[in-house]
DNA sequence: CACCCTGCTGAGCAGATTGTCCAGTCATCA
DNA sequence: TGATGACTGGACAATCTGCTCAGCAGGGTG
């Protein structure tokens, strides 16, 4: 039973179309990331090629950007994660992102809709550095104000696999045609 | 020169105290994912022995969660990513967080300070598509009001480098003792 | 219809890496 | 001063990787 063959690689205009097979490589590296491709081959019931073909492509496509450790920032004794949103002053946008750039505890930044808006994640040691690291953040001028939210529980941790399945789903019965 | 040896495990309420080698290996390891325990080594002028500890040490500790693929919701053709803040009705936040974490679109999910707010992270095949998810997300009754803002641009993609850095560097000049 | 291309399979090989030992050195701690 | 913990440098067998090859099957094309 040849595995794959019902391909055809569709790539939108952004995006690329994965199948079942790519999927559940994606999943099974995501329960178990250390396994090689050799021992992946052999629970997948593919040639251990296949596997690295698809993951050389996979990675190639952008679909997997990396193997990066995930470090857990609580472990690493900072508890408190807060998200901030910021309005900021027209035309500084350059300026309040180079600024925030230098602060370690800002771990990520959105430019959003509405009137120069950003949203960005932070932790703190505890909710008293908290104040500290708001204080880093909004002493900038460009900062007219900051509003935050702090996260009390994580009630779904950042996660892939599900929409890993229904991209694969949705690969089997095209929902809209791609244009020929 | 031994390189750690300047070691006393200061473990606090949560977190563990990092030194710099932890700090190089994971950095490294996060430059580069797919080299080997060896040349890890290699790298970092230490024995691979040394590597092996401490890369067991971190992980049993939880700062280094785990390994797994990080995947790029755009190459799979979720370009658009949103961030709604979800009021909920009170006593309904379970019922809210079981009904959201069935939706394939919704990366992640916190229950924030505030009144009853959730902040989730959606992502969606286009902007039109993003309607859809939306009316997914809010089609639930526990759901009173949700606020959407539109990612147009990633100022600062979710980085760890920078805060592990500090971590290590705090280590070595502690800014508050820990209780003998 | 014949032909080509692509994807998958199964196999083989040399070289590198891993897991797991060990003994020895050095600094910190009781 | 003795005990403990961390690091080094070396060794071994077992395993995996990177790479190549030929063959097969389905889809698309001239």
């Amino acid at each position: 039973m040849t595995a794959g063959v019902l391909y055809r690689m569709t790539i939108g205009e952004r995006g690329m179309a994965i199948d079942h097979l790519d999927a559940r490589l994606i999943v099974l590296l995501a329960r178990e990331p250390r396994i090689g491709v050799l021992e992946m081959s052999r629970r997948l019931g593919v040639a251990r090629g296949t596997v690295q073909a698809r993951l050389d492509r996979l990675q190639s496509n952008g679909v997997i950007r990396g193997f990066g450790p995930q470090v857990d920032p609580a472990a690493l004794g900072y508890p408190v994660t807060a998200f901030a949103t910021l309005q900021i002053r027209q035309g500084q946008g350059a300026d309040v992102r180079a600024h925030l750039a230098t602060v370690p505890e800002v771990l990520e930044l959105h430019t959003t809709t509405g009137s120069g808006d950003m949203l960005c994640r932070l932790v703190a040691r505890s909710n008293a550095d908290l104040q500290r690291v708001i204080d880093l953040v909004v002493g900038f001028e460009g900062i007219v104000r900051a509003s935050t939210a702090i996260v009390m529980e994580d009630a779904v941790p950042l996660r892939i696999i599900p929409l890993v399945e229904q991209a694969a789903q949705d690969r089997e019965r095209p929902g809209r045609p791609e244009k020929p």
